[in-house]
DNA sequence: ATGAAAGCGCTAACAT
DNA sequence: ATGTTAGCGCTTTCAT
C-alpha cells in the first residue's frame, strides 16, 4: 500500500533504466536522442518508457544543458491586431524551431516591462523579442548582453542600443502621406496616436517614448513643415489624458471650430475612433475629413469609404525577428543588424481634396 | 585570467553565500524568501546579492518545488480578435497572481494542439486553459489528470470530460438569433463557419469537432425545423475546401440562384468576408440579405449598414478560466464546474425583413 | 537563527 | 556500446 503505480508523481529516467535493465545513463541516452546505443538496448528502453508511461522533465533538461528552449515576447498589447498578427509569425517561426514562446504584455507601460523581461529572464529564456514601450529606457535591456541572453527589438528601435532590430520606415511612411494630403490641397492636418504623451525635449521638440510613434510624428511633422504649413495647422494629438482615454482627445479634436480637413492615424485603432466619431458627428468622409491609417486592418476595405492605409508588413517583421533570434541562439556574432522594412500605401477611398 | 568577474556565467546563491560569510542555507532562505533568518544576516546577504548582480534561476527553483509557476495556454489562433481578447484577459488574471503564460497556436488542428499540450505538460506548467480543437479528441487531456496539471476548457466543452469548463450559451444564442431571422420573414437561411466538416455522424447529423460551433449548428437547426423551413433552406456552410479557404464557400453561397436572405456568421472574421463578398456584388445589406455575427468585433459599428452581432463575454470568460485555473492550482477539490454564460444579442442594422 | 547534506531529473565527462 | 560519477542551482530535511 505504500507505492502505488497509478500515482501521480512523475516516472523519471532511473525508473525507465531499472525497468529495462540498463544503467541511468544508458536509458538517458536513449530517452534524450544523444550519444550512441544499440538498437536492441533502444528497442527495450523504448518499451519500457512506454509501459511505464515515462515523459521526459523537459525543466531538469534545461538545467542541465543550460538551454530552455523558450523564448519570451514583450508586445505592447496583445488585442491590437497588429501585434496579434506579429505574435501569429514569431510563434509559427519559433514553434517550428522547437521553440516555445512566453508571452507578456507590456501595456505599454515601461514598468511592466521591465517587470516582465526580468522574470523572463529569470526563467532562463535562451531569447527575448520585445516592442519597447520606451526608446529613452535602455538598462534592463543592456543587462541582458552580460546574461546568456538574445534580444532582438520588434517594431521599435533604442537608437542608444547596438542590437538586432527590425522596424519600418516610419518616417518616410508619414512624410509621404502627409505630402499626399497636402498634394490633395489640404492644409489643416493632424497626425493622432494613442501614446502617452513623454514631456518635451530640452530643444522644445516632443518626447515620444514609442519610437515608431516618435518617428511618424517627425515624418509628419516635416512634411508639414516643408510645405510652410503652420504650427497650429500641423496638430499632434497624444492621449493626453489618460483616464479619459483616446476618445476624448479625439472628440475634442473634431469639435473645434477649425478642425483638421485630414487625418494620420497611427494605427488601425485610432483610425477606428476616428471613424466612429465622425460618423457620429455626420462629418462626411473623405468630402469633410480625408483619413490615412497606419496598418492595413481587415475591416479597413469594408468601411464607406474604405480606408487608404500604409500596409505595414506585420508578419514579415515578425518573421524576421524570430529568425534572427534563432541565428543569434546559434552562435552567430555577426554585427547587430538593424533592418528596415518598407512600408506601402494602399489607396482606397478616404483621401480626396477638401470642400 | 581564468575567471573573469565580468563573465558571463551566472551568479548563484552559493556566490552570494560566500560573498556574504554565511552558509548557502541561510543565503537562500534570504533570497527564497523563506524560513527565518536575522535582521542582520538579511540585510548582509540582500547587499552581496545587489553587488554580485544575482539574479534567481527560477528553473532550478521549479525543479525543487515542483512548481514552474507557469500556465499553458493553447488557443486555435490569436490572429482571431475573440482569442487575443481571451489571451489578454487570460494573462492578466495570471500575471497578476504570478504566473507566466506560454502560449501556443493550434490552428485549429487536432494533432497540433495535441503536441502543443505535451510540449507544455513537459515543460512542467503547473496547468493548462485550453480551447480544445475537437471535442471528440480526449486522450491528450484525459492523461492530465494522472499528472499534476490543472485544466480549464475555454470556450468548448468536451461532453465526455468532467473538468472546469466555460463556455457561453451558444445554442440558445444561435436559436434565438435563428428565430430573429425567421420572425422578420426570412425562409431561406444560412449558418456560415469556418470550422472544417468532420464527416457525418451514424444518425446523419453533422459532426463539428469544434464543440461551440458544433451547438451553434444545433441551434440554428433547431430553430430552422421548428419553424418548419426546409433542409435545402436551412443551409449549413463549412469550410469545404480548406485549399481554397472559407472565400471559395462564401461566394458559392452567395452566387447560387436562390441564395439565403439571411445569414448567421460563426464569427467576426466569417462576418467579415460575407460583407466584404456582398460589397463586392452590389448586395444590397440588409434589404437583401440580413446578417447577425457571433462576436462584437470593434469594426461592427463602424459600417454601413452596423452590424447585429450576439456579444460573447470574451473578458469575462477569460477571466474565469483563468481564476478557476488558480483555485484547482492551489488544491481545491470543489467537483469539476461547468460555467455557461449568456450571451446578448446587439442589434444594429444589419436585419430587416426580406424584400 | 544558522549550517550541513541530500536530492529534484536530467546531461556530461570520464571511465571501461 | 554501456556504466559510473559528478554536477546544474535551488529547496528541504535534519542537525546544531
Amino acid at each position: 500500500m505504500k507505492k502505488t503505480n497509478l500515482q501521480s508523481s512523475s516516472v523519471t529516467v532511473a525508473d525507465v533504466a531499472r525497468h529495462a535493465n540498463v544503467s541511468k545513463s544508458t536509458a538517458a541516452r536513449v530517452l534524450g536522442g544523444y550519444g550512441v546505443t544499440s538498437e536492441k538496448v533502444r528497442e527495450r528502453v523504448h518499451a519500457s518508457a512506454k509501459a511505464l508511461k515515462y515523459r521526459a522533465n523537459e525543466l531538469a533538461r534545461s538545467m542541465t544543458t543550460g538551454k530552455s528552449k523558450t523564448i519570451g515576447v514583450v508586445v505592447g498589447d496583445i488585442e491590437n491586431s497588429f501585434f496579434g498578427i506579429a505574435v501569429r509569425s514569431i510563434t509559427d517561426v519559433l514553434n517550428a524551431n522547437g521553440f516555445n514562446v512566453i508571452l507578456a504584455n507590456s501595456d505599454e507601460n515601461f514598468d511592466v516591462e521591465r517587470d516582465a523581461v526580468n522574470v523572463l529572464v529569470g526563467k532562463q529564456v535562451d531569447g527575448l523579442i520585445v516592442a519597447p514601450a520606451n526608446r529613452y529606457e535602455t538598462a534592463h535591456l543592456e543587462n541582458l548582453k552580460t546574461l546568456n541572453c538574445a534580444v532582438v527589438l520588434f517594431d521599435r528601435e533604442i537608437p542608444s542600443m547596438d542590437v538586432d532590430t527590425v522596424i519600418s520606415d516610419d518616417a518616410d511612411a508619414a512624410r509621404n502621406a502627409t505630402e499626399a494630403f497636402i498634394a490633395a490641397g489640404h492644409r489643416r492636418l493632424a497626425f493622432v496616436t494613442a501614446t502617452i504623451e513623454g514631456g518635451r525635449e530640452d530643444n522644445g521638440k516632443w518626447r515620444i517614448p514609442t519610437s515608431s510613434v516618435g518617428r511618424r510624428i517627425d515624418g509628419f511633422l516635416s512634411a508639414c513643415k516643408e510645405a510652410g504649413i503652420a504650427e497650429e495647422n500641423s496638430l499632434v494629438v497624444l492621449n493626453s489624458d489618460p483616464d479619459l482615454g483616446l476618445g476624448a482627445s479625439i472628440s475634442k479634436l473634431l469639435d473645434q471650430p477649425e478642425r483638421p480637413t485630414a487625418i494620420l492615424a497611427s494605427d488601425s485603432i485610432v483610425a477606428l475612433e476616428i471613424f466612429k466619431q465622425a460618423q457620429k458627428r455626420d462629418i462626411e468622409m473623405p468630402d469633410a475629413l480625408s483619413l490615412i491609417a497606419f496598418h492595413n486592418a481587415d475591416w479597413t476595405e469594408v468601411t464607406r469609404p474604405t480606408v487608404t492605409v500604409i500596409d505595414q508588413p506585420v508578419s514579415e517583421m515578425g518573421r524576421w525577428s524570430a529568425e534572427q533570434l534563432i541565428k543569434r541562439i546559434e552562435g552567430s556574432a555577426e554585427p547587430a543588424l538593424h533592418h528596415v522594412m518598407k512600408m506601402k500605401v494602399i489607396n482606397r477611398q478616404s483621401v480626396t481634396s477638401p470642400k
